[in-house]
RNA sequence: GCACCCGUAGCUCAGUUGGAUAGAGCGUCUGACUUCGAAUCAGAAGGCCGAAAGUUCGAGUCUUUCCGGGUGCACCA
């Protein structure tokens, strides 16, 4: 073994190191020069850590460039005594019609893996500015209802992505997005208003006599859609009043112009919501840097801002003929116009007032510092640990404490599900027009399928469906119908029936502790079951599986982790320890012959899977990264958990005779148990100490 | 009409930049608690990966055309 194996502890840096090689060889032996090198994990353990196809493709470039056929085989050979060399590879092995097999040296390995988790890699001071701030928004709920499962999908991805990018070690920053003055705030205020005929006042009154199962977002959400029936005269069916809906229009107009009763109305609603989804949101471990509203968009005058620079690079052109007369439209060519729909986009209508898409360009702008205007900032609140989310204001005079620096990110990601996908490519397209440096890349589109709800799903809600919605195969939630599950419903009967599994386990634990492993296991239930789906799969939301504790979910990788810690409280300090001494692989004893033994045959091949499988976190965690997509470490997690308790199964760590071999387990027991709380933890799910 | 997404086991879904014998969970059936915790584990059954052609050493994965389902395509947000 080579000295510089030492070093070496991380999977993704050895196999760098084999495809570093593998290229040099390439280029050495026959002279081809090889861009890319594909490598892959081998089906079974027993074929190795890590296997390269790429015999395969040099024996085509041979044939291309030389005319000479040459088997795959043969060149595996040649190649094969190169990745020998390689410091941390034990052996390489000539297999199928030409796979090189790369076999790692488990003991080494082992003995090398660091036994605390370093907890240096996520530290901020190892970040560097330089680097540039990641930008993600997510959760973004109208401020007008409370929050549904579909928005707990949007915050999850999004939270758990925060998560994912900042264990990859970026700087992020954390946006919720809040609409405080657009059509959905406007129906509620419709409703306080001209339903229930209140004042300001009397909506402050309501909602401190608001019973606690029924708080003010409960009450909002249930007033929106007597709203929606207001507007048809109580009659789903009927056309809507127009009349009524010009209650609406008012409403808006007073919002924007601001400094008056109805805006005073709007604005405490939309703020209780806030208030009130982003407790549900706690609930889940979720949390925001800073709030920017729509209603600093409007005062600041944002717009105009980019309004001017779109002006200036000739990307917005006025209309002065035709069906957009009026209009200030951005041409959009990748989508070809037809009669019935335009291919140019409007910015401005016709009464000179902008559209949600300009609104957003602008705000993108912002959020990539490019601009040149900020809004002013004031603290929304403050969590016990002392976190802190901050708001948005239009009053220079709010900013009297030090605050963080918001917005000017290198990338922004916006989680916003996929039926916004056209005009997300707007606003793209249109940033990257307005800053060509900057490019479309700056701008991604965290998209993802709907959560909808299962048809037996709405039967259990007491839904009511036609014969046409029962026969789809989901059917979508509406806040505006009040169809949906809240979210805060959803996690009370979590947590009420995770209750119950604790009680009959642990009767001797403290009320306390009961309520706290309750919650950790009902948050762990959500967060998996609606990550464990990729992006774009609708979810069809159905409770069982939802509320389930058994099979793939998240109360099961914490049951396996739970487990795992379980043999860590009965051994003591020493035992570890000893355990680390024996396999350190540091003395000239004979434990080298013996470690190497015990990683020999069948049962050797199954330990060290599981801590190649345990040793992999990092490479999935930039998979994730690289592809957006948390779904990829959720199924890591679980299979890392189902590892585990097959190891567990066939393993009586502490009751192991055999020293060495006691060793050995314990040392992959406690890999495991770290990667796998690490995995979690990444997940926002925590492992509680008993469940 | 145009654009995007989906179609893999009875059901719900995974399947890394194309790689070796296509995997989970649920459900069904059969077993395993005197052990570091059974929210667990083992075994069985279950597949023309929507269809057809193409690309290549190799296709669930890439291309094209169909078929079936979903979602968009506002002077709404």
């Amino acid at each position: 073994m080579t000295e510089g194996i030492k070093r070496i502890v991380s999977l993704v840096e050895l196999q760098e190191n084999l495809r570093e090689r593998v290229r040099a060889e390439a280029l050495e032996l026959f002279g081809i020069s090889l861009e890319q090198i594909s490598a892959e994990i081998p089906p079974r353990t027993e074929l190795g850590d890590l296997a390269f196809p790429v015999a395969f493709e040099l024996a085509k470039r041979i044939k291309q460039t030389t005319g000479e056929k040459r088997a795959p085989r043969a060149i595996a050979e040649q190649l094969k005594t190169a990745l020998e060399s390689t410091a941390g590879v034990a052996r390489v092995e000539v297999a199928g019609a030409g796979y090189l097999n790369v076999f790692y040296d488990r003991a080494g390995f082992l003995a090398r893996f660091p036994s605390e988790i370093s907890e240096q890699t996520s530290q901020p001071e190892t970040l560097s500015d330089a680097k540039g701030k990641r930008m993600v928004e997510h959760t973004s709920i109208n401020p007008n209802k409370a929050a549904h499962i579909g928005h707990v999908r949007n915050a999850v991805l999004g939270d758990t992505f925060v998560r994912i990018l900042r264990a990859a070690g970026e700087r992020v920053e954390v946006q919720n997005y809040i609409d405080n003055t657009g059509v959905q705030v406007a129906d509620v205020v419709v409703g306080f208003m001209h339903i229930e005929h209140m004042t300001l006042e009397d909506v402050k009154a309501l909602n401190s006599s608001l019973p606690p199962q029924k708080p003010f977002d409960y009450f909002c959400w249930d007033l929106y859609t007597r709203v929606g029936l207001f507007y048809r005269d109580g009659d789903p069916n009927r056309e809507e009043n127009q009349e009524k809906k010009q209650l609406r229009a008012e409403i808006l107009h007073a919002i924007e112009e601001g400094d008056n009763a109805t805006a005073l109305l709007a604005d405490y609603v939309a703020t209780r919501n806030v208030e009130c989804i982003l407790d549900t949101m706690e609930r889940l471990g979720i949390r925001y840097d800073v709030l920017p509203r729509e209603s600093e968009i409007l005062h600041l005058h944002f717009w105009d801002h980019a309004f001017a620079q779109m002006k200036e690079r000739g990307l917005i052109h006025y209309v002065s003929e035709g069906k957009n007369r009026g209009c200030w439209v951005m041409p959009f060519e990748s989508h070809t116009g037809t009669d019935e729909h335009e291919a140019d986009k409007i910015l401005v209508r016709s009464n000179g007032t902008v559209t949600y898409t300009g609104k957003d360009i602008a705000y993108q702008l912002w959020k990539l510092g490019l601009l040149g205007l900020d809004f002013n900032y004031k603290l929304f609140r403050e969590y016990a640990d002392g976190y802190q989310t901050w708001i948005t204001s239009s009053r220079p005079q709010d900013e009297a404490i030090e605050r963080p620096h918001f917005g000017g990110g290198q990338t922004v990601y916006n989680v916003i599900d996929s039926r916004q996908s056209y005009p997300q490519e707007i606003v793209k397209k249109g940033v990257a027009a307005i800053a060509p440096e900057k490019g479309e890349e700056a701008s991604v589109h965290l998209s993802y399928e709907m959560v909808a709800l299962s048809p037996a799903a709405c039967e259990e809600l007491g839904i009511r469906l036609s014969e046409e919605d029962r026969a789809r195969p989901f059917i979508e939630m509406s806040g505006r119908k009040g169809l949906g599950v809240k979210a805060d419903d959803l996690i009370n009967r979590l947590e009420t029936d995770a209750l119950v599994e604790v009680e009959a386990r642990h009767p001797e634990s403290s009320e306390d502790e009961k309520l706290a492993t309750a919650h950790a296991i009902a948050v762990g239930a959500l967060r998996y079951f609606l990550l464990k789906f990729t992006r774009n799969s609708v979810i069809a939301f159905d409770f069982k599986e939802a509320l389930s504790f058994e099979g793939e979910t998240g109360p099961y990788c914490q049951y396996s982790a739970v487990r795992a810690n379980s043999i860590f409280r009965k051994l003591d300090e020493a035992a570890l320890k000893e355990a680390e001494h024996l396999i350190s692989g540091d003395e000239e004893s004979g434990n080298k012959s013996e470690l190497l033994k015990i990683f020999e045959g069948e049962s050797g091949d199954e330990i060290w899977s599981l801590v190649m499988l345990a040793a992999r976190l990092e490479e999935i965690i930039k998979q994730s990264v690289a592809a957006a997509e948390p779904a990829h470490l959720a199924k890591y997690s679980f299979n890392l958990a189902r590892a585990f308790n097959l190891f567990y199964h066939r393993h009586r760590i502490i009751a192991e005779g055999n020293r060495i071999r006691r060793a050995v387990l314990i040392k992959v027991a406690d890999i495991t148990r770290r990667q796998l709380t690490l995995a979690l933890n990444t997940l926002g799910i925590g492992v509680p100490e008993r469940m």
